[in-house]
RNA sequence: GCCGAUGUGGCGAAAUGGCAGACGCAACGGACUUAAAAUCCGUUGGGCUUAAACGGCCCGUGCCGGUUCGAGUCCGGCCAUCGGCACCA
């Protein structure tokens, strides 16, 4: 024993449930046609975001989410569902790959050390995980079919008519490879010399390699891509029927970025397009740029481009070709965070070339500007200094002309210079007196009737950049012949990566895997693409494995997946009547599918819990790959998560982030040494609300672990010798009035509070019940059960443990969650509050349902409102049944 | 700058427009004990009134206004903190 006194056995119950639980396989859960499987359960997938098994092993921080979902868990499986609960590694990636740089040490071997540390401790923890579905990204049996999905994506396209992804045999065209939805390009990456190698945007920080500090360099490679942004829109509309927190959905909105306007073409000065002198050879034609505010196209004074648009080249004139390759040059060594810096003041020169406005034939110089950039729109924009901040800020550094064309309400023309919103449209003979709306529209009709431009949309969403130059990745199933990629057939995957001993990167920036000379080679006129995909990969779709975790010939089974996903092929035929069930379907399926949630639901997991930091790129393109697999029928429902819910960050006990660098991390299992493992659940709950930034306090911990002792003694003594037995107090009588109404009335705010996840306050709740039931001198053992049933999700070994002791019948894990009765919860009186002018000045019991007169007439005897109303006038009296009456009085 | 979230005791927090501060922590007092720990019981937002107690009164949910018989809660405008995006045309 340790030196302190345990307040309650739980060092020797706690591992013996767990070994009960693993030896009944009691979180199992069976698939559609399997063993024990009950299909008149309705279905529940409840998932957390697996985590990355680090080195360093779980703290406090990571079993928030995970104590959230085992809650649901065990609390849905009490309430008669078929509960989906899994829990699997997302192991590729960077940590395990530097360190295998640096201890030499193979990734795969610290992988496997990683997973089997947070393994151990999440099952000290307790979670009702089914360890019979843990899965690995980087198990060959795993990554088989994410190489599998890669192939399928690779082979389609998206048809812009069917707004779908499509096999790319469908595809019409003439070169294939130029719509697939995996393709490669040359695109400018984050090239950090030092390193010698490619980082990705969130391994750059301010401009700098987050390994060591380096500076980051932009550099064309040659790349893989994903056509994600062909389903941007689909993305944005996708968000409005999905339960996520509406803070999420504004950023995955603001992610995607939609901007709605009008690309317009500005003919070049000097060009074959343009007979205002005559053409000059190499001059373009024309150029294209995007705007949102087509209205004030009369105000375009002058134009500019990002100092790398190609087009830049050809226009700059031969006494300004100097400068602006300096100029050029000068941007060209800015670092990211250099050129985005707001503060600082616009630069740009003269190209010494000019356009005309389409509207009003207006020469106009052409600039370039670091305050463009080429990765949105055209990477060019038309200046309208009177109605654009930035714009403004440049004319009037560089001394172009300013023409207001809208017009501020209230304020002359010359006021409305800087004027940013909606106004009435001056100086544009078009467009005079429109409102904006009216005039965005006219002038978008009048540019598409003369071929000047047309409507447009525009996202900042990017394609997704899908290749890294690492070794501890999925290898692309791909090989190239001539030039030219192909894939691989679905026959030789997987395609493992080659057992390297070197993993550092080559400093070319070509990948490690281009050092297995023996493995590139794939036959005498083909060599293995040398990529590997980013971690990302791994996670986007995870949850479908799940389903169906050991499937040798498929990504996940059909049936399991329309099981567990939800189905929803019949779902457009489901009427309100039917509600929770679903119709039995064509009867080549064995089983129904009773949704949880309402049914018309797009997205198939009932629940996922995770951080925040995942709101854009993991939801984001788990949502991506889901669709696609969607459109091309492989899945059941177009969106995959139904209700997604971010938990709190925990801090340390000094209120920051809890890191090695502060010293306040917290190692769960140093908390369950001490207080056990149900006490740590419970804390994790109680501290707060699940969604908000909270800190982590060891007297917390305490107060809670009191609860669950107070819980213990409530039904156990301790006898001469130390041990515990069943107190005399419990007996096998009826409970009180007042034990049964406090009962019930803990089981209908346990059940509401688990349903809308506010966990503290029932904990809080059942705190009372406990505080109640310690001043009683007989404890009836009917109470004690119902209330260790609703405990049990929330500290599932104790209450196992006193489940057992009281002699019931079965395991706890096997009850029914209990009912309660409204009736018992409302009693003969009820208390009133009485009011003069909204200001409480007494309570009187009066029985339950009272009339407004009963209540009046008591009121106005009352001694206390006789005090306050002496020598006023009664204006009105306000009733409100079984809870106030105000009586107002001047 | 834009978008979003949050502001309630000494602390973590509760509160369908109807008793602000449930529950827990900390603190203080008491019981038990030779003593301590543990446990149990009680007090605990601020001010005023009172010899004290009881009782009573006033104020109090970031700030200012509004709606309402009644506002922590609804509306408008500010301020502060945190998070995301950021020259996105």
């Amino acid at each position: 024993m340790n030196e302190r006194r345990k307040p309650y056995p739980f060092d020797r119950l706690e591992p013996k449930w767990q070994t009960v639980w693993d030896e009944t396989r009691a979180f199992h859960a069976p698939n559609p046609g399997e063993e024990n499987f009950d299909s008149k359960k309705p279905k529940y997938y409840v998932l957390d975001m697996f985590p990355y098994p680090s080195g360093a092993g779980l703290h406090v921080g990571h079993p928030e989410g995970y104590t959230a979902t085992d809650i649901i868990a065990r609390y849905k499986r009490l309430k008669g569902f078929n509960v989906l609960h899994p829990m699997g590694w997302d192991a590729f990636g960077l940590p395990a790959e530097q360190y295998a740089i640096k201890t030499g040490q193979h990734p795969a071997v610290t992988t496997r050390d990683n997973v089997a540390k947070f393994k151990a401790q999440l099952k000290r923890i307790g979670f009702s995980y089914d360890w019979e579905r843990e899965l690995n990204t980087t198990d060959p049996a795993y990554y088989k079919w994410t190489q599998w999905i890669f192939l399928r994506i690779y082979n389609s396209w998206f048809n812009p008519e069917t707004k779908k992804a499509e096999p790319i045999s469908t595809y019409r065209g003439e070169d294939p490879d130029s719509v697939r939805l995996a393709y490669v390009a040359e695109v400018p990456v984050n090239w950090c010399p030092e390193l010698g190698t490619v980082l990705a945007n969130e391994e750059v920080i301010d401009g700098k390699s987050e390994v060591g500090g380096f500076p980051v360099v932009r550099r064309p490679m040659r790349q893989w891509m994903l056509r994600i942004t062909a389903f941007a829109d689909r993305l944005l509309d996708g968000l409005d029927a999905l339960d996520w927190p509406l803070s999420l959905k504004a950023l995955q909105r603001n992610w995607i970025g939609r901007s709605e306007g009008a690309e317009i073409e500005f003919p070049v000065v000097g060009s074959s397009r343009c007979d205002d002198r005559t053409p000059q050879h190499g001059v373009p034609t024309s150029i294209r740029v995007f705007t949102t505010r087509p209205d004030t196209l009369y105000g375009a004074t002058y134009m500019v481009l990002a100092p790398e648009n190609p087009l830049v080249d050809e226009l700059a004139t031969e006494d300004h070709r100097r400068a602006v390759a300096d100029y050029r040059a000068q941007v060209a060594a800015k670092s990211d965070l250099e050129r985005t810096d707001l503060a600082k003041e616009k630069t740009g020169v003269f190209t010494g070339a000019f356009a005309l406005n389409p509207a009003n034939d207006e020469r106009i110089p052409i600039w370039i500007a670091d305050y463009v950039l080429m990765g949105y729109g055209t990477g060019a924009i038309m200046g309208v200094p009177a109605h654009d901040a930035r714009d403004l800020e440049f004319a009037r550094k560089f001394d172009l002309s300013v023409v207001p064309v809208v017009q501020a309400p209230g304020k002359t023309p010359e006021e409305s210079v800087g004027y940013v919103n909606d106004g009435i449209a001056i100086n544009s003979p078009l467009l005079n007196g429109l409102v904006r709306e009216a005039a965005t529209a006219k002038i978008i009709d009048w540019l598409e009737e003369k071929g000047h431009g047309r409507r447009d949309v525009r996202y900042k969403l990017r394609d997704w950049l899908f290749s890294r130059q690492r070794y501890w990745g999925e290898p692309f199933p791909i090989v190239w012949r001539d030039g030219k990629h192909e894939a691989l057939s679905e026959m030789e995957l997987p395609l493992e990566p080659p057992p390297l001993e070197d993993f550092k990167p080559t400093g070319t920036g070509e990948p490690p895997l281009a050092k297995a000379k023996d493995w590139i080679r794939y036959s005498e006129n083909a060599t293995r693409e040398t990529n590997t995909m980013p971690q990302w990969a791994g996670s986007c779709w995870y949850y479908l494995r799940f389903c169906d975790p050991t499937n040798d010939r498929r990504f996940v089974g059909e049936e399991p997946e329309r099981y567990w996903m939800g189905g929803s092929n019949d779902e457009a035929r489901m009427t309100n009547a039917e509600k929770m069930t679903k119709p039995e379907s064509s009867g080549t399926s064995s089983f129904d599918i009773r949704h949880s949630s309402f049914p018309a639901k797009p997205g198939g997991i009932d629940l996922y819990i995770g951080g925040v930091e995942h709101a854009v790129l993991h939801l984001l393109y788990a949502r991506f790959w889901h669709k696609v697999l969607f459109d091309l029928g492989q899945v059941s429902k177009p969106e995959p998560f139904q209700r997604l819910v971010n938990q709190g960050m925990i801090l340390g006990e000094d209120n920051r982030k809890m890191s090695k660098r502060w010293g306040n991390v917290i190692d769960p299992l140093d908390v369950i040494e001490i207080y056990g493992a149900d006490a740590f659940r419970c804390y994790e709950m109680f501290m707060g609300p699940l969604e908000q930034m909270k800190p982590w306090s060891m007297k917390g911990v305490e107060g809670v672990s009191r609860f669950l002792a107070r819980v213990w003694r409530l039904m156990m003594t301790e006898n001469q010798a130390g041990e515990w037995d069943l107190s005399a107090a419990v007996q096998d009588v009826e409970p009180t009035k007042a034990q049964q109404k406090i009962t019930h009335a803990t089981v209908k705010k346990v059940t509401e509070d688990i349903e809308s996840l506010s966990f503290n306050t029932a904990i809080s709740q059942m705190m009372i019940f406990v505080n109640a039931f310690t001043k009683t001198e007989v404890v009836p053992i009917s109470a004690m059960r119902t209330f260790l049933v609703v405990l049990n999700p929330f500290a599932p070994h104790i209450t196992s443990e006193l489940w057992e002791r009281l002699n019931s019948t079965g395991n706890i894990t096997d009850q029914t969650w209990p009912a309660y009765d409204e009736k018992l919860l409302v009693e003969d009186e009820v208390e009133i509050i009485v009011q003069v002018n909204g200001k409480v000045r007494d309570r009187m019991k009066i029985s339950l349902d009272a009339t407004e007169e009963e209540v009046t007439v008591a009121a106005f005897a009352n001694f206390r409102v006789q005090q306050f109303i002496v020598h006023k006038k009664v204006q009105r009296v306000v009733f409100v049944p079984n809870r106030l009456v105000n009586v107002v009085v001047k």
